[in-house]
DNA sequence: TCAATATATGAATAACTGTTCATATATTAC
DNA sequence: GTAATATATGAACAGTTATTCATATATTGA
């Protein structure tokens, strides 16, 4: 299984591409990232945390699902570093963990040109 | 189960959250296509295509693996909208699919602070 | 301390997903 | 047409994951 003749221009790009890909390290952990966002249930309470930090029963109401439900997600969530949560009370308010997901979000749905 | 009775700021963000939900249809999609970037092996090859459309075998080469999986990994890039292809000869050229892709990578990466 | 509320978690099951292997299709050169 | 190369695909198996149910922890107010 030889790599096939293309022009120059395609080789280069395929050397420089093996040469500048992250390290494994780095690929897992994007990855990861990815795949806290890529669940329906997760991307609803990302959606329901742009407006604000909310407790987790509040959450639960504006996604659905059961309470367990929502608080094993969140879990996930926050171990990927895509929430973040401070107590105050009886209740744990969770938000976006910094501008990046906001952002993350906008250009997802600007690529598939659905308002958001 | 009662919701909990929070500042009033907290009950209006709910409230807007519930709202402004997207509709179940567009959640899917975005989820979709989150799930498409979340492999380590899918993310290697948009990492690879940064620098230009390659041919199957070119990303093989890039990203290790066999034939046979990175030909699955990139009909499931493609059926998400990630990546778009073009017949060149016995070629067939991958590329990423608009600038979005590579903006969302980017973010992703400084969220991680993973200098790629 | 006790009851009530809010949130988290462990275990089990069902569904999903990636890889491998074998093979099929498509294009080019002869 | 035939051989060689490039790419795609179907089936099966192994590993992963989301949900549910029951229960545990933590905070508040009495």
């Amino acid at each position: 299984m030889t790599i096939c003749n293309h022009e120059e221009e395609h080789l280069q790009a395929a050397e420089r591409a093996k040469r500048s890909m992250p390290k494994e390290e780095d690929v897992m952990r994007v990855a990861a990232s990815f795949k806290a966002i890529s669940e329906p249930c997760r991307l609803k309470i990302l959606f329901a945390l742009r407006h604000g930090e909310m407790c987790v029963l509040h959450i639960v109401g504006a996604v659905g699902g059961t309470q367990s439900a929502v608080s094993h997600q969140l879990r996930i969530l926050k171990a990927n570093g895509v929430v973040k949560s401070r107590r105050e009370g009886q209740n744990i308010l969770y938000s976006l963990d910094d501008e990046h997901i906001l952002a993350v979000l906008e250009l997802a749905c600007a690529h598939l040109h659905c308002h958001i």
